[in-house]
RNA sequence: UGGGGCGUCGUCAAGUGGCUAAGACACAGGAUUUUGAUUCCUGCAUUCGGAGGUUCGAGUCCUCCCGCCCCAGCCA
């Protein structure tokens, strides 16, 4: 298989891929699969995993399969597998009908467990769940056999099908593997294989009252499955020898399980029981919340999916556990969206401008292009007329030297329209604020005429008052002030270090008219502010709400804080 | 003091003994610009956790040391 791009580097599993597929390890076929539990909602740091699996399987003309591992059914939900499903498929991949469920596999793990039983490779277990901890010994001291260690075969057996039968209540009762209580790695001291839970499954049902462990699932299933390669992450470094063992005990089909780490992003957290403590706690508003770095959040807040592939893609796949910047992300995101976005009007602060020498009832339609790198995108007419909004923002009565927006006495552009100068600054007598700014414009400088060559240092966003449409608008930033929220040290109350500023409602916003039709998922750039989409959640026809997805790069706002 | 991993620029990350150690983000300058956006240039590791050693040649091999992460769920 040739690279399609030779600058790109391989990563260390494609490296491995590529070895295998040279010496016919797999007979040539590549088959991974993502395999999450259904127990809450996906983030970036699965994406991460998602892209690779079944990037890998593209790469490669293989195949990668979906598979819910869903073998605790005290915290799953089928809530969580249509969400799973929905945001897989928004961020781009189809597993055709390779839909798996570990639990479709029960009756198959219960005979392989039968089956260690039989080759004396497996006992049943009635040491308390505190009983067994002791037993097990300390990260340096061994541990010690369970009296119940050396049952007869058929005793096990007997014991395992009462289990299997409902005989014994939660925690009398466990099947375990008989490995090695004196092991360096604990995964070997016996590990569990079958547990007690008197809890319906959300796909069995009451079907069965022993559910399989994850280390007695994950490889068999893979092996039912024919995947080659199952990938997943760091933590499991200490499983795979359990992985290994169970397959050669069994004696069924080996895949080969690699490990890689796992996403971290500073200012956010990608813990599942973090994010569902978020949730729980009502610091935001679920798990679609466009603060969240779930999937749905970020849909939600306006991030494309080819930008989440671009980061994933962007931030590579390797061993060493490390933080990816914040600002790759966004950069990504910016970099879709300067692409394919449409540049629009909107004054979120306003502050009125009268243009005195522009005729009381006088209305032009001006022509704006859409994207100004992109000449396919078309343009639209603006209304102009003599009452203007501008942004608060940009205007200062008494200016610092590099600021060139609008002061007393000073020109600027106003986009796709004409040069205004500020004449007077009209103020609230009684708290001082400024209310409104009287100017005067050159209607020599109009947009596209003979003479707008005269240059002026800044250009303003505006909207006509008579015309602008009023727009709920939502700025959102970092959930977290802290570049690290995951530390448990510094954050002990995750609740308490959520940042209030991550979210600022504008009720009182203004739009271009025509954008009062946009819908759901539409995304715009509006001019000089950021890119923002509209929400899907709280939009009504003909009154959208607009989430600000990423602002644009600010360089002023760097030289105004020195 | 057990077992398993990892240490290359501020952050990711290539590098599989042989030209001056890729690239991206970030950062800093400059040019263009009717978005202080975009775009475009330029700069940004004489050095690869440290110390020895092998070699004509070491980020890559060997030895020792240091640091960080994971593991004691009947979670995944």
């Amino acid at each position: 298989m040739q690279k399609d791009d030779s600058e790109s580097s391989t990563n260390f599993i494609q490296n491995i891929i590529e070895e295998d597929l040279k010496t016919q390890k797999f007979e040539g076929r590549v088959h991974t699969r993502f395999p999450p539990e259904p127990n809450g909602y996906l983030h970036i740091g699965h994406a991460k995993s998602i892209c690779l699996n079944f990037g890998l399987a593209t790469q490669y003309s293989g195949k990668c399969n979906l598979r819910f591992d869903d073998t605790n059914p005290s915290r799953e939900e089928e809530e969580y597998v249509k969400a799973i499903m929905e945001d897989v498929r928004w961020l781009g991949f189809d597993w055709d009908d390779r839909l798996y469920f570990s639990s479709e596999y029960f009756d198959q793990l219960y005979e392989y467990a039968v089956r260690l039983i039989q080759k004396g490779c497996a006992y049943v277990d009635e040491l308390s769940p505190e009983q067994i901890r002791e037993y097990r010994g300390t990260l340096t001291e061994p541990g010690r056999n369970s009296p119940y260690r050396d049952r007869l075969v058929e005793e096990n057996l007997d014991l395992f099908e009462r289990m299997r039968a409902g005989e014994f209540a939660e925690g009398e009762r466990v099947l375990r593997a008989k490995i090695d209580m004196a092991s360096g790695n604990l995964n070997l001291r016996d590990p569990v294989l079958y547990r007690v839970l008197k809890v319906a499954h959300h796909r069995t049902g009451d079907k069965w009252c022993i559910y399989p462990m994850y280390d007695f699932t994950h490889g068999q299933s893979d092996s039912l499955e024919g995947i080659t390669h199952s990938i997943c992450t760091l933590e499991f470094e200490d499983h795979r020898p359990l992985y290994d063992w169970f397959l050669k005990e069994l004696d069924i089909y080996r895949p080969q399980q690699i490990e890689f780490a796992r996403l971290n992003l500073n200012y956010t957290i990608l813990s599942k029981r973090k994010l569902l403590q978020l949730v729980q706690e009502k610091h935001v508003s679920g798990w679609d919340d466009p603060r969240m770095p779930t999937l749905s959040g970020m849909r939600r807040r306006g991030y494309p999916p080819e930008a989440i592939r671009d980061f994933c893609e962007r931030i590579g796949v390797a061993k060493s556990n490390s933080t990816v910047d914040f600002a790759l992300l966004e950069h990504c995101v910016r970099e879709n969206l300067n692409k394919t976005s449409s540049r629009v009007m909107a004054v979120i602060r306003p502050l009125k401008v009268v243009i005195e020498n522009y005729p009381e009832d006088q209305v032009e339609e001006l022509i704006a292009e859409n994207n100004p790198g992109d000449p396919d995108a078309g343009s639209r007419k603006i209304p102009f007329s003599r009452v203007l909004y501008i942004e608060q923002d940009d205007f200062m009565e008494d200016p610092p030297k590099k600021f060139f927006r609008l002061a007393p006495g000073r020109e600027v552009r106003l986009k796709h329209a004409y040069i205004i100068k500020c004449e007077q600054v009209i103020k609230d007598e009684n708290t001082g604020e400024v209310v409104e700014l009287r100017c005067t414009y050159d209607p020599e400088s109009k947009s596209g005429s003979s003479m707008d060559g005269r240059k002026v240092k800044g250009t303003l966003h505006w909207l006509s008052v008579a015309h602008a449409q009023p727009a709920e608008v939502r700025l959102y930033n970092h959930l977290f002030l802290n570049e690290n929220p995951a530390d448990e040290k510094e954050n002990p109350e995750l609740g308490v270090s959520v940042n209030s500023d991550s979210l600022e409602i504008i009720q009182d916003g203004f739009i271009e008219p025509f954008l009062k039709d946009a819908v759901g998922g539409d995304r715009f750039q509006f001019l000089r502010l950021g890119y923002f989409c509209v929400d899907n959640e709280s939009s009504t026809s003909g009154a959208p709400v607009f989430n600000r997805t990423v602002t644009l790069r600010d360089t002023w706002a760097k030289i105004a804080k020195k």
